[in-house]
DNA sequence: AGGGAGCCTGAATCCTCAA
DNA sequence: GTTGAGGATTCAGGCTCCC
């Protein structure tokens, strides 16, 4: 949980055998210019050289850097390196000799729109990720994605099986009913992924040049690494990786040349969540931070989120009226959160306010009395479970 | 405006110097694999070997073949080589070395969505075309796109400045009003092309493994020629290519060293047809037949979306088992919204459903019979309205 | 061990049948 | 006839399982 300075070719010397589940690098692209950015209140800036005096010099420098990772990487452990079309097939040639062609996992495209310059040639909007495994017994997480809209998703839940010609066809039990089939989470993601670049006035930048979005960090430390795990980054930068490891419960580890880089992250890292909130709208960094069924709650009440910790997750607005909303937490009664939610919308001079309740009690005698002024709705999931249990009990005891 | 069957790095050598406008290449992406597939009416099987000794043995080949096709092009023509990850990074060295990384344009991105599988990492879902040229005085169209929805465009309309410090600003005229900019005809295109893959089901397809879209190559020859200018694919298999330099007034010349893919090419140049995609005439979002609403209920009951379903707006899992879920529509009432459920689940041999009421009807009397196998949720909206039409009711009743 | 056969998959078309 | 909803079909994949 550390960010250290230093030329990470010595740095990563000190970091034992073995010891990392997930190196990520967004090391110097070999564009052969140096990049630089000013800060937002325009008396910091950040800069890095990247210019070479030839790829070889370059690609000597990324094997050294490359070797030490493949050593520090647990066996379970990947690679994700970042690289865009300057020296890609170069770092690619690189890979393959380190760690294995074998062990290539993928090439993933990161795609965005950006501003058109009126270049000769076709808008460069995208840059390469390339994921390698240290072996083949890598962690890999399958996150899921929407369906087409052009899938018939009724029909694709139909088990299937094959006829006598070998061809696919729908399964049918003996009366000729179509059999049901398992469970669909979605498609597995693939290796293009649209996230938005930077936008040069987005709140999210900290004034450091080529800082990466969150989001994507977020999506490659999930898919190759647990809660616990820990992540490396040997070119953190302004240490957009570390915070997306803090957030996500990962251990760090970060390492950049530049002095006032290493500021940098340490002070994102500081408080991640109040720094970033400062510098995001709070409904986009809340958004981010609240569990995806509490954002999904929200969303369906037609509610704004905020911030954690203060009794209130969200605001409704009706008539231009504010109304608190709060969704029962795993650890409390609906008695505590009712009561957090009261003393929390107190100050806030708002006389109606709105409960999700999400857990049945043991003693039920709770109820919405006539005149309070907080309504307690019943979450979805909390309706569905009870009634199917019923379902249940009665079928069971219709058939004794 | 020929075909002509043979190893391509023999039947190049019959091509004069400078002579092509354009060149792409689909080659054996060295997969290590046998590509084979029956034609739709299955009285013929097109196939072709991808197997090599080595990586050095493919790249000897390409090497020859590169060679020859540089020959052939023009000043000012370009060559569009297309592969895939298996060995990119090896043919885009190896274009560095024979035309020179300065001519070096575009790393351009093909994506699609396709059938997945049960692949542990990320599902495979782009193909990348190399695009050099022979000098820098090269031929170059540009093609536009639309906006993308987040862009003023009005913004886009003004004309811009320079202020004193040197950064871009709208120009306004002596009176301080905005000046209008020259007409733009759009975003130039980039270099990531989301094009529909071939479906299986496509009549476009002959038959011929690895077929590529006709409008893929449409965009290229767009690209890089003018009407009349000379095409050349010396690995042209079932013709795409040809058929769409034809169908864009253009010369062509195909190479292959099959009999049947020259024959097949013949046969296709002879009625060229390109077959409209369904998804790019309408477009994703046509596809799209839900609300925002009811997307956000979908996903607060952790649904997943159907969409080509008038009965069923989507299904839940509880214990691997599918039940559908249906939101009742603005002008149904909650009868018909039932019948319609209960009629599209009967099919899926579902005994279970979920009804989401979203309208208060003026005669209530219909509810939940004790044995039915439909639950009746009212919608979140629903019971905060009416919950605030009643304490208003009641407020004011009290007041008086 | 290594290699081939069979299985699971979902996108996007074609195609059928009912209104 | 004409339209449109939804059922049927098939694959430049990649896994497992079985000799």
């Amino acid at each position: 949980m550390t960010v250290l300075c230093g030329d990470c070719r010595i740095v990563l010397q000190s970091i034992n055998d073995s010891s990392i589940d997930l190196v990520y690098m967004d090391p110097p692209f070999f564009t052969q210019k140096t990049h630089a950015l000013v800060n937002r209140d325009g008396n910091a800036s950040y800069s890095f050289e990247d210019t070479w005096e030839s790829i070889e010099t370059y690609l000597a420098f990324m094997r050294e850097v490359l070797i030490q990772c493949k050593r520090v990487l647990k066996d379970t452990g990947s690679i994700f390196v970042h690289c865009d079309r300057s020296a890609s097939h170069h770092l690619r040639v690189l890979l393959d000799q380190i760690f294995g062609p074998e062990h290539f996992q993928s090439e993933i495209i990161w795609t965005y729109r950006r501003w058109s310059n009126s270049k000769k040639g076709l808008l460069p909007a995208h840059q390469t990720i390339y994921f390698y495994s240290k072996t083949e017994n890598f962690k890999f997480n399958v996150l899921f994605t929407d369906y087409s809209p052009t899938t018939n998703i009724d029909q694709i839940l139909q088990a299937r099986a094959r006829n006598e010609k070998g061809k696919s066809v729908y399964r049918r039990d003996q009366h000729g009913n179509i059999v049901a089939g398992k469970e669909k989470k979605g498609v597995p993601l693939s290796d293009v992924w649209y996230i938005p670049f930077l936008n040069p006035k987005a709140k999210e930048r900290v004034g450091y040049p080529t800082q990466k979005p969150v989001l994507l960090l977020e999506r490659i430390i999930k898919i190759a690494t647990d809660s616990g795990d820990s992540v490396l980054d040997p070119f953190c930068g302004s240490g957009t990786t570390l915070v997306a490891a803090k957030l996500l419960g990962r251990t760090y580890i970060g390492i950049d040349i530049s002095r006032e880089a290493v500021s940098l992250s340490e002070e994102r890292l500081r408080q991640p969540i109040k720094s970033e909130s400062q510098l995001l709208v709070v409904g986009e960094e809340g958004f981010r931070m609240k569990s995806n069924y509490e954002r999904n709650l929200l969303k369906a009440l037609d509610a704004v989120p905020v911030e954690r910790n203060s009794g209130i997750d969200g605001f409704l607005f009706i008539d231009e009226q504010p109304i608190p909303v709060r969704i029962q937490k795993d650890d409390e009664d609906i008695a505590t959160a009712r009561q957090k939610l009261k003393a929390a919308s107190r100050a806030k001079q708002c006389s109606s306010m709105i409960l999700i309740r999400t857990k049945t009690e043991n003693n039920l005698c709770l109820f919405e009395t006539e005149d309070d002024d907080v309504l307690v709705i019943d979450a979805y999931d909390l309706i569905i479970r009870s009634w199917l249990h019923k379902r249940k009990y009665r079928k069971k005891t219709t058939v004794s």
